[in-house]
DNA sequence: TTATTGTCATTAATATATTAACTAAAGTCC
DNA sequence: GGACTTTAGTTAATATATTAATGACAATAA
């Protein structure tokens, strides 16, 4: 029978804790959790997006992006606004606050990211990459 | 700048939803719960294993692991008992109950698996294993 | 227009993740 | 032996994950 490590799932989530070490200790002195940086990531390149838009890019479900979003809200990082057309859709977008927090912090990050990328070698970065794509894409 | 989506422990997080799919129907109607899972088919293997052995192999921290294995235990599918030499480890184990369950619900998410690689390839699978171990050996 | 159906965001309830603090039991040094 | 340090497991507090249910609004059909 197939072993305990034999496990695609167990290995990307352990492949992940592994990545994750070389941002964690970034993120703790803002200090910001992992979910909240994504969310702040995602508004910073795409301005302003609806609460569903915002949670499938996130990787992140509705109910905890609803906790998520009201935490960053009181921490003044980001704001909502009523969608004019569809009263259901809530628009989150950034304040000012945020965007120079984001751009003082990524440098950093970005930073540390080129260090993981080396210590991985450029290579299986993109090899990675290309079989990680593949494998979002397999329904069962 | 490195955009949104360029980022591997994102991927990695999309790659396990994508891949976890194929095995959440089957694990939600014994019921269990992912982790649950995880803890119990480490134990299957190791037979009895201390409270950080299996916090380590199922990548699951050891505050967290208190409460699955205090759930399980209620379950009736863990025992646990105190080693006789050092009284701080806590040694934890299948009951027979479980071990039944196990063996009557593994072919199912076996055959799952199955069909999760052959849509992904075999010889992807075994890229995608090569990689995610090299990059669980990189340290920050 | 009304009744039906569907969608978006949220709430509720429970399980897990994360960091810090704590307890009990070993191990170490003197 | 006694003070110090370390280790295994747990508890506490807060954040997030997950499924089900809800409320408000929108789209659609009769």
């Amino acid at each position: 029978m197939r072993k305990f490590d034999d496990s695609i799932p167990l290995k990307l989530l352990k492949a992940r804790e592994a990545s994750m070490n070389f941002f964690r200790p970034v993120l703790q002195e803002i200090p910001l959790t992992e979910q909240q940086w994504r969310v702040i990531r995602a508004l910073y390149e795409y301005k302003e997006l609806e609460s569903k838009q915002l949670a499938d890019l996130c990787c992140i479900l509705s109910p905890s992006l609803t906790g998520i979003i009201s935490r960053l809200e009181q921490q003044g990082y980001i704001q909502r606004r009523k969608s004019t057309e569809d009263q259901r859709r809530v628009l989150i977008s950034l304040t000012q606050q945020a965007i120079d927090m984001f751009e003082r912090v990524s440098p950093t990050l970005e930073a540390r990211y080129r260090a993981m990328a080396e210590q991985f070698s450029d290579e299986n970065m993109e090899l990675l990459h290309d079989l990680l794509n593949k494998l979002c894409k397999i329904k069962p």
